[in-house]
DNA sequence: TGTACATCAGTGAACGCGCGTTCACTGATGTAC
DNA sequence: TGTACATCAGTGAACGCGCGTTCACTGATGTAC
């Protein structure tokens, strides 16, 4: 599974972030334990103390991670997302979506294992710079909305982090009998097109 | 905490249910055990089974519950909303979020604990009516939208649904650090606003 | 009203289990000379 | 290149704990006559 170089390890730090995430994505948020992951790691669970504080940590800097991995994907789906705002926000939009699906496990670890997001204050810092990336996204766009009608954009970006977000929890889980009517793609793509409509930013074609 | 008549407890089940909801609200359905629930009843834990198979049906049972008086709250409002479909349709979501709020617990089991939708047939059917609910409403106030134009009702109440529950889970949570930049009733309420007016259901006033 | 008895809803002790965590330890690695 | 030694990153045994679950039991309740 791992492979091992004798009595060190090599990189079991790293190891054990990406056994957390595996056990994570397969049984939830309660389903992983630290000896588990240990074990994955092929390693004894006291070996984990050498790197990581305890249990809340593992969990705490896999979370990070999958908040620089957010951020990253976000920014560069902003910044080649199109020639217009518009195009570009939707980008980001997407980039969402995409990466709740590819990075299950740094989702399930950032939003839902209970992680205080001030549990350090690196994990503050790059979460914050995540939600600046739609912030920033949303507040050009509404630029070109009349100033008398423009929302504030702190709340058009909670709008469509809320939209994307439940999609994600109700639709693009293969949690047995909450299958989705709609592939959750289409489902965030429709929504956030007839909310940009509501906006005024989109033709009613 | 639990009147208990002597050795008898009188109504041990629904005293379990509710002491398992509290737990629930308290300490997510991580933090929630059988044996904690059972004491908080003051019971012994083997007592749980005369009631029910175990841990998870329980949980089944509150998450049943909760669907119970979500399809009952959702179906009043509708029912009493207002002259308008967009007036009963708007109640509808507002009782949503006033569901959640007002009986977290009962919201955490339903959405959050795990539970498959699937454990029971009762489960099952009472959680579709109370979809059911919901989509009825989009499907009412989508007749106003001219048929070439109008989305499908299942497509239009899964938006509302996504909009809600995400606003829900990031930011009607008092984790701490996620607080929101706006009350999460005005959220929705915009939220939603903003999404009629983009399916042409409100005039841009 | 009283008694015998069946049924029901609890008890309490016991179980095996895996957990997170600690501790003194030891094998492997790196470095100074 | 060789040796002594410090440092580092693991081991493995042990801990106390609370969990879910089982079992034979017993106290309380209800009912037939």
């Amino acid at each position: 599974m791992v492979k091992k170089r004798g009595y060190h390890h090599g990189n079991l730090r790293q190891a054990l972030v990406e056994a957390a995430l595996s056990l994570i994505e397969a049984k939830g948020p309660t389903g992983f334990t630290l000896s588990e992951a240990a074990k994955q790691a092929g390693v004894t669970p006291a070996a984990v103390y050498r790197h990581f504080d305890g249990r809340e940590d593992l969990i705490a800097e896999a979370a990070k991670q999958g908040y620089e991995i957010f951020a990253d994907v976000m920014e560069y789906a902003y910044n080649k997302g199109g020639p217009s705002d518009l195009a570009a926000f939707e980008a980001t939009g997407r980039a969402y979506l995409a990466f709740a699906r590819k990075y299950p496990g740094h989702y399930i670890a950032m939003f839902e294992s209970g992680i205080s997001v001030n549990h350090s204050p690196e994990l503050a810092a790059i979460s914050a710079k995540a939600r600046g990336v739609l912030e920033k996204a949303a507040a050009r766009l509404s630029e070109h909305i009349p100033p008398d009608r423009r929302p504030p954009p702190a709340m058009f970006s909670a709008h469509v982090w809320a939209l994307s977000h439940g999609v994600v929890e109700l639709f693009a889980r293969n949690s047995p009998g909450t299958q989705s009517p709609f592939p959750p793609e289409d489902l965030l793509e429709t929504g956030i097109g007839v909310y940009l409509r509501g906006l005024g930013l989109l033709d009613r074609d």
